[in-house]
DNA sequence: ATTAGGG
DNA sequence: CCCTAAT
């Protein structure tokens, strides 16, 4: 009865990409958040916040007590452009240019232990609370979930999580690509391309939702009102690394938010995690761009973080609650990043990066569409659908779209400490892809409403090119024949199918532990999930024990599918000439066990060959990740094995005993296939005497005589 | 959705 | 394991 102690792990922040899939891989959004008492933050606090993610993402096979330090891991080249848009709003990018780095952010695999948790939201935010500067995706989703809660928007969700990025990039004349970068941009696009470039952070000021809508909060600290300060650009001639004169100022808030209600047992003051900001290394950050709206802090050259390491040992990597999960060297998608590169580089320009920006704004904006406006940099006027339709000239234009991202809803991980780690990833991972695996609509939003209208053109609905695309929202939300129907209000949404592959790669089996994944996309910690139930893949799932009795104590991954709109899903891609080029990914190799393989023959035997299905459903229908083209395979190739001489077998050997079965059972059940409608044979019986008398005998008499 | 078979 | 053709 007693449980053993569990970690509450909510995690954010993941990202897969929408296109191509080809990669599986997942770029990775980079939650962060930083937060600024007062009204002093540079540029570079914030990119170094973001690149010292990027260092903790370069971390490999994290042991959950490991500790490491900086200098263990490959510096992680960053660029960054900081974008001014004409409505104030700040976009900063940030790439790593370090060809090496570039892995890391290209999967999924970042558990955030900041996050609260699923009852978070029963409190303030920090964010909100203190009135501070966040600039992350935990924001967002913090708002979305405030939403779930309070029921306060309905629509405008998906255009919150999504990152659409069209018009000057990659329409119109050369001439009007009024690329929103900065004038001190540092690479070019050639460079770009040629720089396993990653894309890193998040759009902050989404938070000025949350200013709009949360009543009782403080001002940001950072406002627009500062753009008076003379804006001040990092070049080469400044690799110095900047920060608040305070850096206590700078708190990156990389904590649980509500450590009550995140049921995190670790009792770590969240204030002492990550104190400072960490110490990029100069020459990891070539170029800042500040914005005028970024108040630079008083430069303190040459203050070097030495505790940095201690912060992050301290703050993040002892805390054994901290965990997430590591891409190891042997994930397929990996091979795929550069392709996944280039193909995303060709078909945006050679700008491929998200925008990270501050929240300058005010926050007493309450409407929507001003809000959508900030949130997209929209320059001030909101532009309606009719407005668009009056500048949308007859040339037929195609709205080029590009979606670089969709994140998977947050998930409420319950996983006990003595779990491994592996087990951990495959508990994520099972819960991601039970996500993505059970189908989602795509909803489209523009200036925050939602276009119910599939029978509109795009046209007439106000998407051109020519117009402010930066309104145009695509949202995923859970598929409505998992939900209830008011969850997808949406119009028609399109339908991902639920066999559309996933693209994030499983993670192998580790059994032994006991996990228990949840999507949680609500604030109420007992929201009854109603979901599937995944199986966890450990190798005794398929033993004979387990499947034909359930009563074991074999761990199981349960993967509740949100049975509500989690926050909306994100991004979905619109690229016209969306190449099928995508590659699924391969699944895990799952050698299959001799339990497994006992059970195989041991069904075999009583069905035949031929009935996978029922094969499957008699001998493995608690073991998902076993179809019944996996089941025939693995006959085929146990077949295979037992005509061979031992010598050329490899793997793990299956016991004689057992391939022996294979040969007879496959001899008989051909010869049974031979002689489908003929009268009982000698050879049956010859069968059953010989082999199946003494286990199945009475499967073998139903058989034969049924 | 299953089955069968090649890759 | 994947992919496909054929049911």
């Amino acid at each position: 009865m007693v449980l053993q102690k569990r970690l509450d792990y909510g995690f954010r922040g993941y990202q897969v990409p929408a296109i191509p899939r080809a990669t599986r891989s997942a770029r990775k959004r980079v939650p962060f958040r930083k937060r600024v008492e007062g009204n002093q933050i540079s540029a570079f606090d914030l990119l170094a916040t973001v690149a010292g993610k990027l260092l903790l993402d370069k971390e490999r096979a994290p042991a959950l007590n490991d500790t490491w330090s900086a200098e263990d891991q490959p510096a992680v080249e960053t660029n960054t452009v900081k974008e001014e848009r004409g409505d104030g709003n700040l976009s900063l990018k940030l790439e790593t240019c370090n060809q090496d780095s570039a892995d890391a952010e290209f999967f999924a695999s970042e558990l955030v232990p900041q996050s609260s948790g699923p009852n978070y939201s029963s409190k303030e935010s920090p964010c909100l609370g203190n009135g501070a500067l966040v600039a992350t995706s935990d924001c967002l989703e913090r708002f979305d979930a405030q939403k779930v809660m309070h029921g306060k928007i309905k629509n405008e969700m998906g255009g919150l999580a999504c990152i659409v990025e069209t018009g000057p990039y990659v329409c119109g004349k050369s001439g009007d690509c009024i690329k929103p970068v900065s004038e001190n941009k540092v690479l070019t696009d050639e460079e770009l391309v040629r720089t396993d470039k990653v894309l890193i952070g998040e759009v902050a000021d989404k938070c000025s939702l949350e200013d709009a809508l949360v009543s009782d909060i403080k001002p940001p600290a950072l406002v627009s009102s500062d753009s008076s300060t003379k804006a001040c650009s990092y070049g080469d001639h400044n690799p110095l690394v900047s920060f608040p004169a305070k850096r206590d100022d700078v708190d990156v808030v990389s904590r649980d938010d509500d450590e009550k209600s995140s049921g995190c047992t670790h009792p770590s003051p969240p204030r002492e995690r990550f104190r400072s900001t960490p110490h990029i290394g100069d020459r990891r950050i070539r170029k800042i761009l500040a914005s005028k709206y970024w108040k630079v802090a008083p430069r303190s050259n040459n203050v070097t973080y030495s505790n940095y390491d201690e912060n992050l040992k301290s703050g993040y990597c002892n805390r054994t609650a901290y965990k997430r999960i590591r891409p190891g060297k042997n994930y397929p998608f990996k091979k795929r990043k550069l392709f996944y590169c280039s193909s995303e580089l060709n078909s945006d320009g050679g700008t491929s990066s998200e925008g990270i920006s501050d929240s300058p704004g005010k926050t007493n904006n309450r409407n929507t569409s001003i809000l959508y406006s900030k949130m997209h940099g929209v320059t001030g006027e909101s532009s309606s659908p009719a407005n668009q339709h009056k500048s949308f000239s007859s040339r037929d234009s195609h709205v080029k779209l590009r979606i670089k991202s969709f994140r998977v809803p947050e998930l409420f991980i319950e996983i006990p400490e003595s779990a491994t780690v592996g087990s951990l990833k495959r508990t994520v991972m099972e819960a991601v892809t039970a996500v993505l695996g059970d189908g989602f609509c795509v909803g489209v939003l523009l200036q925050g409403k939602k276009v119910r209208d599939d029978n509109k053109t795009l046209l007439q609905t106000g998407i051109s090119c020519d117009n402010q695309m930066d309104a145009l929202g695509f949202s995923l939300e859970p598929n409505p024949s998992n939900t209830s129907p008011s969850l997808c209000p949406g119009g028609s949404p399109l339908k991902i199918p639920r066999d559309t592959p996933l693209p994030l790669a499983r993670y192998p089996a580790n059994h032994g532990s006991v996990n228990q994944v949840t999507c949680n996309p609500s604030p109420e910690p007992h929201m009854p999930n109603l979901g599937n139930f995944i199986e966890s893949n450990n190798d005794y799932a398929s033993s004979p024990t387990d499947m034909f009795d359930k009563s074991t104590t074999e761990s199981k991954a349960l993967v509740a599918v949100p049975a509500m709109s989690m926050e909306t899903l994100a991004v979905v891609p619109v690229h016209k000439k969306s190449k099928q080029a995508e590659v699924a990914q391969r699944r895990i190799r799952r050698p299959f066990s001799i339990t497994e393989v006992e059970a195989l023959v041991q069904a075999v035997e009583k069905l035949g060959t031929g009935r996978w299905r029922d094969v499957k459903l008699r001998a493995f229908d608690n073991a998902k990740h076993r179809t019944y083209v996996d089941l025939k395979d693995k006959w085929k190739t146990l077949l295979h094995t037992a005509r061979i001489s031992p010598q050329q077998r490899r793997g793990e050997p299956v016991p004689q005993e057992l391939l022996d079965r294979v040969l007879n059972a496959h001899t008989y059940w051909s010869q049974q296939q031979a002689k489908q409608q003929q009268p009982l044979p000698e050879s049956c019986l010859l069968y059953r005497n010989s082999t199946m008398i003494t286990s199945s005998r009475r499967d073998v008499d139903e058989k034969i005589l049924g």
